[in-house]
DNA sequence: CGAGGCATGTAAGAGGTTACATGATTGA
DNA sequence: TCAATCATGTAACCTCTTACATGCCTCG
């Protein structure tokens, strides 16, 4: 009702194709995932638990793209009044919705994802500055990337055959993407640390 | 001087540790690893050369950071006649900007980065998805990766011992990260490509 | 009795992108 | 002569982040 104008872009092509933010593509992406109506709450902690390395949204974020995705008629809303707790509004995605994910699913990227890595550019630096400061947040990142690593590595094997945990393939195959990954972070990690130190 | 007004984060802090965002940082960064005047349109080049991979803001963005840096006293820039062509400015780093560059190579990351790509992320919702239209773009990004690869190593190999192109070790050692990464992108989207077609 | 979870937002503003503009010069 | 290079921007707009706010309920 108050909520920001919606953008132009869209209503450019409101009546069939709507092209969407990544953020709403992935939002909707998500609603469609689960197959039932969730509230903003609750999907925030979906995201932490699936596509949070990935894509993760603020919280102001999610709500608003929410209702953007009402507006257009993407997803669809019901209000749930409780007791105990406050009122919530659920969201799902409507057939609609559905078809334009699987329209941008279908349809090829222009651009490629670039490689952005904060310590990475540093180290691009790194003749500008402190040899100690680098070997200490080389550490970090290779730390942090072993812990990803781990994290990653326990959900695959909770999520093995005989355990059924539900996952389907496709999430199988972005965790080994995770991992391969972060294997190759903490792997160049640990060699380029040895150069900077040996 | 008609340049959008100064941001508060900047002014708050603006007698000591000047604030930055990433993007002021490695342009800033980068005109302190030149460490000879040049012009916004050059610089443009030597990102794509260089750091083009990390980080790459847009043109419009470029001019505007250089801008900002200038009014911070982060950097200096001088008027450049020329007949033949168009008249141009060069910038360069002062003082204050090399002690903020520093300041920042040594301050340790509190947030670490994103894995953020939209291809892993469209596999993620692979369920929803056109097989086809998966393999197709699986391809993509596999030959994408593969020519990031071999642009690497060839930039490496370029940069050998004997050849001194100039390159300094951390050059170098961004460069085996690229190669890394890329070398796990590779094997892994042809890994997936045949659970998804055989 | 206070901390933390539930459940949602508003307001302000920053960074960033895209499209458009200009105008001379050089090479094919 | 037509496109590309040089060299810089403006205008419009949009997404996203950060800080702040609310108010009830449950658990220890």
């Amino acid at each position: 009702m108050t909520g920001r104008p919606i953008s132009t872009r869209h209503r450019a092509e409101a009546t069939r194709n709507v092209e969407l933010t990544l953020t709403e593509y992935a939002i909707l992406g998500l609603l469609g995932h689960l197959d039932e109506p969730i509230s903003g709450y609750d999907l925030r902690k979906v995201v932490d638990r699936s596509i949070g390395f990935i894509w993760q949204p603020s919280k102001t974020q999610l709500y608003a793209v929410l209702r953007r995705l009402v507006d257009h008629g993407l997803a669809s809303e019901r209000r749930v009044r409780q007791r105990r707790r406050p009122d919530k509004t659920l969201f799902a995605v409507t057939a609609a919705g559905r078809a334009c994910v699987h329209t941008w699913l279908s349809r090829d990227e222009n651009q490629p994802d670039p490689d952005r890595s904060v310590l990475v550019l540093k180290l691009f630096f790194g003749a500008q500055a402190d040899g100690d400061a680098l070997v200490r947040q080389l550490v970090a990142f290779r730390d942090a990337y072993a812990a990803r690593l781990s994290l990653y590595e326990s959900k695959w094997r909770d999520d093995s055959p005989e355990e059924r945990a539900g996952s389907d393939r496709f999430t199988r195959m972005t965790l080994r993407y995770g991992i391969a990954r972060a294997r190759a972070a903490v792997r160049w990690a640990n060699a380029t640390l040895e150069e900077l130190q040996g």
